[in-house]
DNA sequence: TTAGTTTTTTACTGATTAGTACAAATAAAG
DNA sequence: CTTTATTTGTACTAATCAGTAAAAAACTAA
């Protein structure tokens, strides 16, 4: 157990989640590769050393601020997934995408998606990561759904690892829209659209 | 007019359109970015004030790949507006990108969505080209639907803008899924199901 | 053969990249 | 007060970035 009041040396000048909160902000903007160490140190208020002494490197900062980003309260994918039946997960899910992609407080689209989507061959330990996370979302969709096809309802062929697919190109493509300039109104436009869709695979046949 | 065959000086030794082609493969990867000039110079089979001398700068270069990607003889986005109706319109651009974005004879995914869709500042320019490109695109798509529902086979009261962009989210998400590894197989479950949800927009109420 | 034109090759530029060495500064502990 | 531990600011490194200067090479025209 280590006491944080009884710590010895100079103490740090800056708040480690809110210089990390800052980096989030870059790495949202610009991408992995696109935000430079000038950009992170200059947004985050600390210099180069500071960073590394409380971050590690790069890599492992981004991958601390994805962390947050994943975590933070207005999140809305993992409580999505807690919702009592598989028809509002969706609903919750598809208008929760269309509420975070165009929320005017915060960098468009999703840092998971746009961070490190086309990038160098420097850059590819961080693609792998973001795409296992994508996949794990999906992963974690494609579960929800099977424990309501359990439950009845869902048919009984449907297929939920398609339909979790389904729902995640929603997201997934929203986000790029966002970027595009699309207007938190237009993609709830898109989400009812969506959900139709979606109710549609509710029903046997 | 130019002859191309009276041409003065030292011949070139390289073919433009098969370097280009090559550069395409090499930003179709990486991205705008990410793609360094070694990297296209290598793939191109030619150096870099060749490349300067031909195409200008990296960005013209870009640009110009863009192009080649956008016009190339398996591009589906421009074909699937002659379609005749809106649904055969909305099957052949989904069931095109299911297909084109998992195709094994190229890297996965699309350039203009992953081009340069977060980066640093200096490729702005880059980035809002594409923006421009996908939302051009958006508004060809809606133009056409609207054509449709003039000749009515759309409801009175459907909203083109919301169907197009429904529709581009389609395509936009299946380029990140295929980025993550999804099969043509798995596309094109998703363009069945997306191709419903559109369906049932075309009935009243 | 000679002059004129264009491309190729090599070698370079200045700027920027991520990351670090080192000493001054600031705290607690003895 | 001195010692010890940690953070800070400055200044640096080596590598890489996009882009270019200059001369040799390869062609046509005269």
């Amino acid at each position: 157990m280590s006491d944080s009041q009884t710590q010895v040396g100079r103490p740090r000048a800056f708040d480690l989640d809110k210089a990390l909160q800052k980096a989030l902000e870059v790495f949202w903007e610009k991408g992995y590769e696109g935000a430079s160490l000038p950009d992170l140190t200059e947004a985050m208020g600390i210099n180069k050393p500071s960073l590394y002494a409380a971050f590690g490197n790069k890599e492992q900062l981004f991958l601390k601020a994805v962390e947050l980003y994943e975590n933070r309260p207005c999140a809305f994918f993992k409580p999505a997934l807690l919702q009592p039946t598989a028809y509002q997960v969706a609903e919750h899910m598809l208008f929760g995408a269309a509420a975070a992609n165009a929320d005017p407080s915060h960098p468009k689209g999703c840092v998971v998606v746009q961070g490190a989507l086309s990038c160098s061959d420097s850059a590819n330990n961080v693609k792998q990561a973001l795409i296992e996370k994508r996949r794990n979302g999906e992963l974690q969709l494609q579960q929800r759904l099977e424990q309501a096809k359990a439950a009845g309802e869902l048919p009984a062929d449907a297929d939920c690892g398609a339909l979790a697919s389904y729902l995640v190109v929603q997201i997934q493509g929203m986000s790029i829209q966002a970027a595009n300039g699309a207007s938190a109104e237009r993609l709830q436009q898109v989400a009812a659209i969506a959900l139709q869709g979606f109710k549609a695979m509710l029903q046997p046949g």
